[in-house]
DNA sequence: TCTAAAAAAGATGTTTTTATCTTCATTTCC
DNA sequence: GGAAATGAAGATAAAAACATCTTTTTTAGA
């Protein structure tokens, strides 16, 4: 469903919503420890969201990237958006160019409830909703916390 | 979700499931036009459901593919596994290694029922019975009989 | 038995995704 | 102003997905 890039851009940014502000910057290096993704595919990433102002950064020494308040109130949607794109979950679910409820796919009306949840869902909440959720349920980020 | 190899197979085999029987068989050039599909990928395609008694064929002049009994009894879910593998379905929507109801990650509960309730109906329902209620509901399969 | 039609099998090519590596630019701190 | 730390940018590479092309095998029917 979602690319790989995309799944590394979600973890990363709900962990810096957790962990970062303007103050408090965090290097790729260490995001990508806590995250247990490959660096520099990571930082390509992170370079992406930062450009589509998703993610904030400084450089040099004490440097790293960080969410503002402004990138907090995006949502998870805005980060699938940036990275995938919306194509995947709007097309239809066997690939026919036009499937609709008029003129539903076999499948039509086992994928479609979903999708609307799900888009919903993502669309709805914001990154910092979200990571208050998180920290409130203790819900799992991280994989170095838990034994793979 | 799926790829593409997956959609081509599922809708291959419940048009083969409406048109075709252990008389009646269709060429694979045949199918390709009617499901709008290239030609040679879909061959591949089928030959490993055929491999896979998920489909079958005769060669020679008036062979082609086709479903036999048994193969109609077969499910979504069975052409899904044989052609993508069901990991997709299986592993965290954000792509921890460990993510259950006891230790979710942040979307868990919103991409897990959707999760199991595709699989229910994707193994629940024969192709057989897919095919009947395709032509009671007039759902579409082909391509080429709407216009894209 | 010969020929043509079809699938099967195997080799090859293209595109996208995933990832890495190297160099450049910026910033901090001494 | 210089050195070191950091992200930014661009080039390269590996793997998977998508697709095609060519040859072989099987079969029906004349």
């Amino acid at each position: 469903m979602l690319s790989n890039a995309a799944k590394y851009a979600i973890r990363s940014i709900l962990y810096l919503a957790m962990y970062t502000d303007r103050k408090k910057k965090i290097r790729v290096k260490k995001i990508a420890e806590e995250l247990s993704t490959p660096q520099p595919f990571l930082a390509k990433i992170l370079q992406k969201l930062t450009k589509s102002k998703l993610v904030s950064s400084t450089k040099g020494p004490n440097g790293g990237f960080y969410l503002s308040e402004a990138n907090k109130q995006n949502s998870i949607w805005d980060i699938i958006e940036n990275i995938d794109g919306t194509v995947k979950f709007e097309e239809c679910f066997l690939g026919l160019k036009k499937c609709e409820d008029a003129n539903p796919c076999p499948v039509h009306y086992i994928a479609v409830p979903f999708r609307k949840q799900i888009l919903l869902d993502f669309k709805d909440k914001t990154i910092i909703e979200f990571s208050k959720e998180i920290e409130l349920s203790g819900s799992v980020l991280s994989l170095k916390k838990i034994d793979i």
